[in-house]
DNA sequence: CTTATATTTAGTTGTTTGGCTAAATATAGA
DNA sequence: TCTATATTTAGCCAAACAACTAAATATAAG
């Protein structure tokens, strides 16, 4: 149970969960990126994604001084991706959701590091 | 994404989800048998159910003295029955889970109404 | 009507949680 | 090496939460 209740207490925050939504959509953000998008200290971001990987729901991948996050595979993969799911049908169309994806379709344009590091992107 | 975190939320608690496990086996329940089942204070029990009635999870039926409780319709169609079937697989092996059944079969020998007021069918 | 039982609501208490800032760690680049 | 940037960890505070008890509500039965 101790799993399960892992999963669902990663998924009862509203950051959390936009967090979630904006990497089914980007494939691949760094810390920086989501703090950008969210609105709170990157030592919150930080926390919150730490709470999604023990929760197996994220992965991380190191590069620089940057890292970048992603949907775990566990959670591509039955019995998680069933909820996944779920997060999709029911969030796809959330104005807070759509929000983001506007938002994040500007730091796009850019790549993570240049975005995070030189403020030459529209950041802030 | 009100209503998504109303439903994460309702099952990011250990008490819940034993709860809403319960109701998937038993198909209704009372109060008093939820009481007996998780061992904690009916008061605490009621407030754990209206949590998960809020999030459109549960749905009741007053019947003299008892209310009892069942997976509402609207959890067993999509999209949320997605989430219903990633608990079933994830923890019907779950070791609370299935100490909570033996419990519940014992409490099923007799109507609810016998279990909770007489306390002639093991009760205690 | 009165008592007993089932459930809910109100109010209290200790724990958990989400936010912050400050400090620590790690790496890139001057 | 020294500085700047990205991330994490530690420590603090306020809000949310789960538990309890006591009191309120509703219904059944004597």
């Amino acid at each position: 149970m101790k799993d399960v209740l892992s999963v669902t207490k990663a998924l009862s925050d509203g950051n959390r969960l936009r967090t979630v939504m904006a990497l089914r959509e980007m494939v691949e953000l760094c810390v920086c990126q989501v703090t950008e998008m969210l609105g709170v200290a990157p030592a919150t971001v930080s926390r919150h994604i730490s709470i999604l990987q023990n929760a197996g729901l994220v992965e991380s991948r190191k590069d620089g001084r940057w890292v970048y996050y992603r949907i775990s595979e566990t959670a591509k993969a039955e019995p998680v991706a069933t909820v996944m799911e779920w997060l999709g049908e029911s969030l796809d169309r959330s104005a807070e959701i759509r929000a983001d994806r506007k938002y994040l379709r500007k730091i796009a344009r850019c790549g993570a590091a240049e975005y995070c590091s030189t403020g030459t992107c529209g950041k802030g």
